[in-house]
RNA sequence: GGCGCGGUACCCAAGUGGUAAGGGAGAGGUCUGCAAAACCUUUAUGCGCCGGUUCGAUCCCGGCCCGCGCCUCCA
């Protein structure tokens, strides 16, 4: 099955394989490690995930590379201010970012390289435009490509900006520009900036060219897949495009995916919005690492995502549905054989499922036949009408349902548990949710004996203790449900 | 101003030129010691508004209204 993914810069959905037909090389622009994480970067990075995870589940291996930008103004900005080294000062937010990634379940990219490890390659490049003629040395010391060198510039965004007249809006820094639309490949290093002696000058590379460098080193000069969020495409990437292209002469990226923006409670995020959130803050707040991945990707990479409560709640819900199915399905017992409606109805929903990823990711569409299928073995199951061999095809579905969603798996203990120990090391134990302390507090040892010492009131029929057992345990986030195959408790 | 996206039931949301997936919430029922879980039933003659094309439009075309994004650092 061949994936179908909108190109941005064809404007179509095309195929895409992998060019050299062994493995597909994609690049996505990673952070730029100066804060925590918030949850619109996260939106972006859930659906790249989405994306390799459906490549390698149709059996195409991945060549990902994705970056850390570990120097830029405002990393030299906000390490000046906390007295600290950029690379003590970055290092600690690139450890929250993995730790984050981890929690929300996005797989680890084959490569991630840092700016500051690759500024020999950078500079190679500047070199490589300079005897090109397309990138000029100012007074100063920066170095900057020149548009006009690249007729095709725009080809990503669609702009058009010949209309642009040059100086038009230079501002004081700029001054010993050429045009005013010129960027900067490498910035001259200011009085006690952190900087690298090179060949080209003191001074630091250029946020754009640090993408083309990395991604070009990894993965060839030319590769299958760029991606990143919508707002990269002008200018990131355009100017990625620029200078690749100009250097290797050779078509830089093939496909472009750009995931959109997500809005808060119908607003773009802001801190000013008051609606910003990293995704400590709603760890804190309760909410489970696998729920914040499904809300994030349960509307299509092209839709803008209006990312709410509300929306938190219900994917919780929703991945507790789901979870209760599969606990059904490998608890329960099942005289051997298969129904071979249910057969039919597991390969259906496989195959329509499928389907719907393959058409451009679409994850909206994706959930619906599984869903179907929850309900449909779970009403032959009431039935009787359900064998062991039907439970083994749907936990195959199911199996290749969590390739991609990564929900019904349940390993939302650990991130809310770190979340809370980075809480009360970095003082923001105020922000942690009442509730969540007390759930947390409850072992698994206590609730089992507690479970257990209902059961055995139940026997007795001390109906009395045995739903003061309940309450106590519902208090503390602790269902219990009685089936015929015995009883089974799960947290909230 | 330029480029682009969206407006589908109480909420989120998919979708197709032939008559509306799925999830969540609500209501009623079955089951249960009571619950929970699960299942069943139930919620859009309708897909922003007005025209047009068509045998037929939510889906195509035009206009309008509303919301949003990018165009500057930004996922």
């Amino acid at each position: 099955m061949t994936l179908r993914l909108f190109n941005t810069l064809t404007g179509q959905v095309e195929p895409l394989t992998p060019s050299d037909g062994q493995a597909l090389r994609m690049y996505s622009c990673g952070p730029t490690v100066y804060d925590y994480g918030h949850i619109g970067n996260f939106r972006t990075f859930v659906h790249v995930d989405v994306l390799r995870r459906f490549l390698r589940l149709t059996g195409t291996p991945v060549r990902h590379v994705m970056n850390i930008t570990d120097v830029d103004d405002r990393i030299i900005r906000n390490a000046a201010q906390a007295g600290m080294s950029i690379g003590a000062y970055t290092a600690q937010y690139e450890h929250a970012f993995l730790e984050d990634m981890a929690a929300l379940q996005i797989e680890r990219p084959e490569e991630i390289p840092h700016a500051t490890e690759h500024i020999a390659r950078m500079v190679e490049l500047v070199e490589r435009l300079a005897r090109a003629k397309a990138a000029y040395k100012t007074e100063a010391g920066s170095w900057y490509f020149r548009l006009a060198a690249f007729p095709e510039y725009g080809k990503l965004s669609k702009k058009d900006l010949s209309g642009i007249e040059d100086g038009a809006r230079v501002d004081v820094d700029e001054y010993d520009k050429d045009s005013a639309r010129d960027f900067a490949v490498w910035k001259a290093a200011k009085p006690g900036e952190t900087a690298w002696e090179t060949a080209i000058g003191r001074g630091r590379p250029g946020w754009h060219l640090e993408c083309s460098a990395m991604s070009m080193e990894y993965l060839g000069e030319s590769f299958d897949l760029h991606a990143g969020g919508e707002d990269l495409m002008f200018p990131h990437h355009e100017n990625e495009i620029a200078q690749s292209e100009t250097a290797t002469g050779k078509p830089f990226a093939r496909h472009w995916m750009h995931v959109r923006f997500l809005l808060v409670e119908g607003r773009k995020m802001a801190k000013s919005e008051g609606n910003f959130f990293t995704l400590r803050d709603l760890l804190l707040k309760g909410y489970k690492a696998s729920a914040i991945r499904l809300a994030l990707m349960s509307v299509p990479y092209r839709h803008q995502l209006n990312f709410t409560f509300d929306g938190l709640t219900e994917a919780t819900n929703a991945i507790d549905r789901l979870r209760t199915f599969h606990r059904r399905l490998t608890t329960g017992g099942y005289a051997p054989g298969e129904n071979p409606e249910m057969q039919e109805l597991a390969r259906k929903a496989h195959s329509d499922y499928m389907e719907a990823l393959a058409s451009d990711l679409n994850t909206a569409e994706a959930r619906a036949p599984i869903f179907d299928l929850v309900r449909a073995a779970n009403t032959a199951m009431d039935q009787g009408q359900f064998g062991a061999g039907d439970r083994d095809s749907i936990l195959r579905v199911l199996a290749d349902f969590d390739a991609v969603f990564a929900v019904i798996r349940d390993d939302d203990a650990e991130p809310t548990r770190r979340a809370l120990a980075w809480a009360e090391q970095a003082g923001r134990m105020d922000d942690v949710a009442p509730e969540l302390r007390e759930r947390l507090a409850l072992s698994d040892e206590a609730i089992e004996a507690l479970v257990g010492e209902r059961t055995s009131a139940k026997q007795e029929r001390n109906f009395a203790r045995a739903d003061q057992i309940r309450n106590e345990l519902a208090a503390k986030g602790v269902v219990i449900e009685d089936s015929k195959d015995g009883v089974r408790w799960k947290r909230k």
